[in-house]
DNA sequence: AAAACGGGGGT
DNA sequence: ACCCCAGTTTT
């Protein structure tokens, strides 16, 4: 093991917290603090204040939600709930009136039963310690940071959202900073982040928290960060690997979406002429109401083609005379929730029995089936893949 | 319509 | 200690 490299990209080091930290340059946080002197936001209500109650308040209300929604509840819940022993002993409907319209209201529950519990044992003031702050209801590890960082100057990291993905292009880290090992690389690296202690650390850590917030809330945003047109926006360009590396659009990783499941159907083309069979599809579920091909009972596993088509010939024959079966396609539609796989069967019939025996059994089953000539599809509501196989779009020669 | 989000709760 | 959820907005 190299004792001490050069820079190296975090991704060279998987596990190593300290490896992460060490990605981060000595004067990270002193940048983030002049920049957030000069450009960052100063105005917002909860700003300019080191009143704990008023800043947990706000660090609440941010939580999944943005500034521009939260201002005036703010406002509103100050005015009527001025202290946290005034919302300690206000009735819940109060304060669940208060919230009503901001959303998440496990969050109002929690900061009732919060300030309760401040009252109660701390005697109405909050504890600066972010691992006690962290134990009352609501406040998790980055909001207890951030109320530590505002209201007392405590050097305390905060690792929210936007946090994680100004890390991540920063420093250019790969994975989903959801999964666990990711979180804690970043972690370790907002502590290493942390403007150094020193005698402006408490003025410091309050413009630093506050300046990541506003980095990754205006320069720093999701979908078209600053420096794409303007790096000099940005106090971080000139470190910042996903921006060297153009990887800003894929950083940081979005979760893997479970493969979504496949299912299977076996789809019968019972052709007499230029006409095909058809079923009403049941209005609950997959392709409600439309008209679709009629399917074979769900096949044991594995599929076996065979046994598909003596299946298919077995169905045709309530329907007249088949002459031949034969598999002639497959495709995959996909769904939301799952992929399906559609096999399709044709069967060319010979002859259709006689009119009244199939006319009776339709009309018996309440109009469910019915027969449209191939040159007609555009007469009835059919599921795109149907429609698409039939139109010979999937199979051309044999449609 | 799909992704993201900070904390809580359950295992 | 881990995994997953609830509930809502944004892209």
């Amino acid at each position: 093991m190299p004792r001490r490299s050069t820079i190296r990209s975090t991704t060279d080091c998987a596990a190593a917290p300290d490896c992460a930290a060490s990605a981060v340059p000595p004067d990270f946080g002193a940048r983030v603090v002049q920049w957030q002197r000069r450009h960052g936001r100063h105005d917002l209500p909860w700003q300019n204040t080191r009143d704990p109650y008023r800043i947990w308040l706000s660090e609440i209300m941010l939580q999944q939600t943005q500034v521009s929604a939260v201002i005036d509840y703010y406002q509103r819940f100050l005015a009527r709930l001025p202290t946290v022993q005034a919302l300690a002993d206000a009735p819940a409907d109060e304060v669940m009136a208060l919230w009503a319209g901001l959303g998440y209201y496990s969050r109002a529950r929690n900061l009732h039963r919060c300030a309760k519990l401040v009252v109660q044992q701390y005697g109405g003031h909050f504890p600066s310690d972010p691992a006690l702050l962290a134990e009352l209801p609501g406040i998790g590890r980055s909001t207890a940071a951030a109320i530590a960082a505002f209201s007392a100057g405590v050097r305390a990291p905060i690792l929210d959202g936007n946090v994680k993905r100004v890390f991540a292009r920063c420093f250019g880290v790969h994975g989903h900073p959801g999964e666990k090992a990711i979180e804690n690389r970043m972690w370790a690296m907002a502590e290493a982040a942390l403007p150094a202690p020193g005698p402006r650390q408490s003025d410091d850590m309050v413009a630093y928290t506050q300046g990541l917030m506003d980095l990754g809330a205006t320069v720093c945003s999701r979908g078209k960060p600053a420096c794409l047109d303007e790096p000099a926006r940005c106090p971080l360009s000139d470190l910042c690997v996903a921006r060297r590396e153009g990887l800003t659009a894929v950083l940081p990783t979005p979760k893997t979406r479970a493969p979504v499941p496949e299912r299977s159907t076996v789809m019968v083309v019972l052709r007499h002429g230029r006409e095909v069979l058809l079923r009403l599809r049941a209005d609950s579920g997959i392709w409600g109401g439309l008209w679709s091909l009629p399917e074979l009972p769900v096949p044991a596993l594995p599929f076996d083609a065979e046994q598909a088509e003596d299946d298919a010939l077995a169905f045709g024959r309530a329907f007249g005379t088949p002459a031949r079966a034969a598999m002639v396609a497959e495709m995959t539609h996909v769904f939301t929730h799952f992929r399906l796989l559609i096999r399709a069967v044709r069967v060319d019939m010979a002859a259709l029995a006689l009119r009244d025996a199939g006319g009776a059994a339709a009309q018996a089953a309440q109009e469910q089936w019915r027969w449209l000539s191939l040159d007609r599809l555009d007469e009835l509501g059919m599921p795109a893949p149907v429609r698409k196989l039939l139109a010979g779009e999937v199979v051309p020669q044999l449609f």
